[in-house]
Formats: C-alpha cells, structure tokens, sequence
RNA sequence: GCCGCAGUAGCUCAGCGGUAGAGCAUUCGCUUCGUAAGCGAGUGGUCGGGGGUUCAAAUCCCUCCUGCGGCACCA
C-alpha cells in the first residue's frame, strides 16, 4: 500500500501502518510533534491504523488550520473534566466540545463552582498534562456502554447512548482513569496539549440547550496553539473592553440608562445629536428611493393586535396599559379600553394602507417609519442599548404584488448595501431563511415566495448562505450580517415576505382586471434599531466617529487668553458654516487642553494663537496624530465641510 | 426567566464587624503657557432598597431591585 504524503513524496506499506508508526518512519522530530492525522481530508486519531492507499497528513502544532485548535480545545474540555472529577467527585459529567475560542464542559453538580474553583481545576490541568496520561480509543457495544456510564453514576451520558443513531459506533475515550464518551479525535496523550488554555467563567446552560430542562453548571475555557497565542486573544478582549459601547457611551456623554427604566435609553445632547445625523442620513436615502415616511400611534386598542394575531403570539412581550376608565368600561364591553404598547409597526401601517380604496397603480406603495416600538425583553437578554425594550426601528413595509417582490427586494438590496458601505462596513453577509416547520400558507405558495427571493438574490448578485428552517411563521426572510472592525458579527438589516398580515388585517388593492387582491408586504429594516446600531457603529469606530457622525466635530481652542478674540470668530465661522463646533478657552496650558480633548475624542481641534490671530489662519489637529497643519481660515472651513458631509449628499 | 458574580462620592476603585477612604472630575484661588495631565485649597456618600443578627453592620444573614457573564429568548 502506498502513502502519500503533503510534500508529494510516497512511502509503501506492506499492511496496515499506525500513525505514530508512520511518524516515527519519517523522523524523530515529527514523531515528537505528531497531533493527529489527515487521511483523505478526514481527521483520525496518531494511532489509527491506515489501512489502503491514503494521502495522509501528519497534523502539528504547527498545522496552521481550525482543525488543530479544535483538536486542542476538544482535548482541554476533557482534561478539565478529568482535573474536576478528580476534585469534586460525584460530579457528573455531559458534553464538553470546543468552541471558537475555547471549549466549555457542562457539569452536574448541586454546588455552584467559585471563580476559586477556576482557579484549583485550572492549576489541576497543569497536573494532568505533566502527568502525560495516554489517550486511548475503545469501541463499545450499547448496552456494555449503557452499564458502564451507569455504573459510573453517568446517567446524562448513558441517556445520550440511546441517542446515538444505531449505525454509528460508540467510542470511548480514556485517559489515565478518566473517560468519557466521545466521538474523537483526541491527541494521543495528555502531555500534548500545550498550556496555553485558562479558565474564564462558569455560567448556567440547559440540558440540551432547552430551558425547560435541568440547568447544569458550565466552565468556559479559552486554549491555544502557544503561550503567545493565548496572550495575543487575551489582549484582544482587553481591547473589546475598551470598545465597549456602554462604557465609551457613558465617557464621551452620548447617553445613561438607569434601573427606572430599565432596557431604555436616557439620550444626552451629544447622543442624541449622532441619532438625529444618521436619522438624517437614512431619511435622504430613503426619500431618493422612493419611500413615504408615516408616524403611528404608540398605543392601541386590543382589538387590533388581537386581529393582527399579536395578543395570541406575543402578549407575553407586549406592554399592556389601562386606565380607571377603561376598567370600568371593560367591565361592561370587555372587547374594549385595553391597549397595548405596539411592539411592531406593521399592523399601524396596514391601517394607513386600507385607508380609501388602493389600486394597483399605488404599488409598490414603500411606507417607512422610524417607529418606536416596546417589547418586554426577558430581564437576562437586556445589553447595554443593544438590546433594550423601547427601541425605534427604521422600518418599513412595502406593500406590492407577487410579481413584484423580485424587483422590490432587489431594489431594497441596492439601498442597503450603498448605506452600509458609506457607514463603513464593507464586508456583510447574507443570509437566506426559508419554510420553518410551523408556518401558514401551502407549499405551493411557499415555493412561490422562496423562488422569488431566490431569483432576487440571483438578479442582485447576491452570495449567500442557506439558513434552513429558520424563516418566519409568515413568510421566508433574508437577513444581512455587518462585520465589524474586529470581525464580529451583527446581524442588522432583515428583509421578510409576508402574506399572512395583510390576509388578516385585509388588506386589499383593485388590479388592473378590476377585482380585489391581497397585497403582499415585504417587511424590511437596514439598521434594525437606531439604539442597537448605534452602539455597533460606537464599537466598531471605537467612539471615533468620522466627522459627519461626531456629535462634536471640532473644538476651538486658545493658547493663550490673548488669543480669545480671534478664537470666538474662527468658532463663530464654523457654526455658521454648519458645523458642530465647541468653544474651549479656558485658562490651561494647552497640552491639557490638548489631552482633554483627545480623550473627548473631538475628530478635529483648532488651535489659535497670536500667530494664528495675526495671519488669519488656524492650526489643525486631527484625532490620533499629533501632526499640526496650518491652513487659512476660509480654506479650513472648506476642508471641514466637505469632509462633514453626510455621505452620498 | 434560569445559573453565577457584582452594586461604596459624578467616574474608576480600596475598605469586608469598631468614627466612610484614594485618584480623577467638579468648585474656588493662583498660573497665560505653542500641541496628550501646571500648583494649592474646598465641596462631595442614609456604602442599591427593605428586613434581620449584633453592644456595634458598608462589612454577616434573608429578600427585592438593577447591572455584568453565560444559558434560554430575540415573528
């Protein structure tokens, strides 16, 4: 049998050959060095045997893939679980995979581990890896599998048994006097695993990810390639915490938010001056592209949401309000005087659409609104003024006909992308979600709105991923995911068909054969919320907005007292000039003023002195270079204010 | 909502049974200075709310609220 290895080169085999054995044939240093192997593109454990002709790669650490970390990561879980029986016995064990920064294992246990016990399992890690224990595989029958986790006082791994499909085998892996069920591969032994991993937090998580389940413990871990590896991610997420949109929030003054109201937003002048200017923003391009913008009630009577199928599916979410009057009145009719905070703006847009008789001629009938919405968000998923429970959509619902929901999404396709690439992110994705198992309307309409937003896609050039199952009730969806600076994901803008609402609400348009139809309406959003994408555009500038964006775009300031005069006119031309200017001539040296308003993270100061007042000129200092550059006034103020421009104006 | 952790001055945090602290900010003096912290003084807290234990509670216990990290949720 014939070897193939990376390098082209083959060696020949008389019969089945080990990895290790084939490692140790090619040299020491690779014998030493050996992880696992790549046979035919799949990842086995060192030691499985290579049976035929295979091209085989022998895996290092060196081995730049996701396929090495995940092999380490899937090795630390099970050595920290190993480290945890050891110290806590009688704790159970469940599932411990690796993730895309480390690995987690759930445990069972009745008390709760401490940031201390971190600390211990972790310092036990180290034991265990020093103690090099073999990795070993070992297939099972079932019921021998079954009585062995049973035995062992494992009941959620002998469950998990029974879960496995009856064609798969069931391999355990030991190492020294742990094991565990698993699938592999693993490293061969434990010493392999490089320290390089830390514990970071334990946290609550579902058995088998249902909330309706027992809540079993989990420690998270991060694990790497090397020490400077580890390092190199621990300093990344020092630097996510300097990103921090709450915390950049609160320093630069943009907004508070308080336990009154909770999952609300307190906006403050400087805030609510960079919500008003991407409000602005969006508005210009949404007029150019043909919307109309409305504004519809925040309260309304029950009987609408009820129509709209809201108070059945999601009155949970929703806040309900009444007064004495209405109590009163509900006790007599008690169909009325109960109102709810809209969650959701269609069914307000709905009623403006069926206000009068609409022809066919009105569609596509594009009907926006910056709507402020309230949902009762579970207490455990408010974050920040990411997810909060008043928040403004920039939302809008384009009512049309089935023939046009292709040339509608790929026009709303156009827009996005063009207001995303001017706010900075360049990179997104798109994500297609089609027929859940619950939903309305047959199969042969499903097939209907899948394939018109499939030919959408296919007009616009569209690359995107299949999200199987995972559209609404209603209708399927695309949903649009920004990157952002540091490669996080956001998923923002959503486009969804509709069929069901305006069947509900009846709506309806005369067609050009003179009979009613049922529009379809095309829900869509490209920020989402106001308040969510703002802290993403905070996180993703790191505060540093670009000028037309900064709730302050320039501050004016003196070097000496002298300069005062001169350094009002320069402030005074550029307020006049649209911009948003401050005025700082407070008696401080100026390498204070300097530094305050860096942190401030003003994008553009002005520095006047004798100098600057005589010649008519001022000094220019941009955020993040100590660089000065003098410029006449007259000229700077141009600079300024085509670089203040709002993008695509 | 669930599990764990936390809440002390405007901010960041120390104190963890025995009279509430620091730095920064703020206020007031002085300083007029050429690009990231001049000097000095003063003000500032029912130690998240409520209850309990104790001679004595910021500190220990119970409970509620809010926040943080996950989980679940997010038409």
């Amino acid at each position: 049998m014939a070897i193939t290895l990376p390098d082209g080169s083959v060696r020949r085999y008389d019969g089945p050959v080990t990895g290790d054995k084939l490692a140790a044939d090619i040299g020491p240093g690779l014998a030493k060095a050996a992880l696992a192997l790549r046979v035919n593109g799949t990842l086995k454990d060192l030691k499985s045997p290579i049976a035929g002709d295979a091209k085989v790669e022998i895996l290092t650490l060196k081995d730049p893939s996701q396929d090495v970390l995940e092999l380490i990561r899937h090795d630390a879980a099970h050595v920290m679980a190993e480290a945890v029986q050891e110290l806590y016995p009688g704790t159970q064990i469940t599932f411990g995979p690796s993730t895309e920064t480390g690995f987690y294992y759930d445990f069972v246990r009745d008390e709760p581990f401490t940031p201390e016990d971190l600390a211990k399992i972790e310092a036990r890690m180290r034991e265990i890896v020093a103690r090099d224990e073999p990795i070993a595989r070992e297939e099972m029958d079932r019921d021998a599998a079954v009585r062995l986790f049973q035995d062992l006082g494992e009941k959620y791994k002998a469950e998990w048994v029974h879960e496995i499909p009856t064609d798969e085998a069931i391999s355990i892996y030991r190492q020294g006097k742990w094991l565990d069920l698993c699938v592999g591969p693993h490293l061969p032994s434990t010493g392999k695993l490089p320290v390089a991993f830390k514990l970071m937090r334990v946290s609550g998580a579902y058995w088998r990810g249902d909330a309706k389940n027992q809540q079993l413990q989990r420690v998270y871990g991060t694990a790497w390639r090397s020490k400077q590896e580890l390092d190199a991610y621990l300093t990344l997420l020092e630097e996510q915490e300097k990103r921090d949109h709450r915390r950049i929030g609160k320093e630069m003054g943009l907004f508070h938010q308080q336990e009154e109201a909770a999952g609300m937003v307190f906006w403050h002048p400087k805030g609510w001056t960079m919500y008003r200017a991407l409000e602005r923003f969006i508005r210009g391009r949404l007029e150019r592209d043909g919307y109309v913008e409305v504004k519809t009630p925040q309260l309304v009577d029950r009987k609408l949401w009820e129509a709209s199928g809201h108070w059945e599916k999601f009155r949970e979410n929703m806040y309900i309000a009444e007064n004495e009057e209405g109590l009163k009145e509900f006790v007599t009719d008690p169909a009325s005087r109960i109102f709810a905070l809209k969650p959701m703006n269609c069914p307000c847009h709905v009623q403006i659409f069926n206000q009068g008789l609409r022809s066919y001629r009105d569609l596509p009938l594009r009907m926006a609104e910056f709507g402020s919405c309230h949902r009762f968000e579970p207490s455990g998923a408010l974050h920040g003024i990411m997810r909060v429970r008043n928040f403004t959509q920039d939302d809008a619902h384009i009512f049309c006909s089935f023939d046009q929901i292709e040339a509608e999404s790929v026009r709303f396709y156009k827009l996005l992308s063009g207001i995303y690439r001017d706010l900075g992110f360049e990179d997104f994705k798109v994500k297609f979600s089609d027929r859940p198992a619950v939903r309305a309307g047959d199969d042969a309409l499903w097939d209907r709105m899948e394939g018109a937003l499939h030919a959408a896609c296919k007009t616009a050039g569209i690359d995107y991923t299949m999200n199987p199952g995972e559209g609404a009730f209603y209708g399927p969806k695309l949903e649009f995911v920004l990157r952002d600076a540091i490669g996080r994901d956001w998923q923002c803008g959503t486009l969804q068909v509709d069929f069901v609402l305006p069947e509900r609400l009846d709506a309806e348009y005369v067609g050009p054969d003179g009979a009613k139809h049922r529009p379809v309406m095309l829900h869509r959003a490209i920020f989402g919320s106001f308040e969510r994408f703002i802290a993403i555009l905070i996180e993703h500038y790191t505060g540093k907005f670009p000028l037309w964006l900064a709730p302050v775009q320039a501050v004016v300031t003196t070097i000496t007292s002298d300069a005062e005069p001169y350094a009002r006119k320069v402030h005074q031309a550029l307020t006049e000039a649209g911009l948003r200017a401050d005025l700082d001539v407070g008696p401080e040296k100026i390498t204070y003023k300097v530094r305050e308003h860096s942190l401030a993270k003003v994008p553009v100061l002005l520095v006047v002195g004798a100098r600057e007042a005589e010649q008519e000129t001022v000094s220019i200092r941009r955020l993040g270079s100590n660089a000065q550059e003098s410029l006449a006034l007259r000229d700077a103020l141009a600079k300024l204010c085509s670089e203040a421009r709002v993008p695509g104006t």
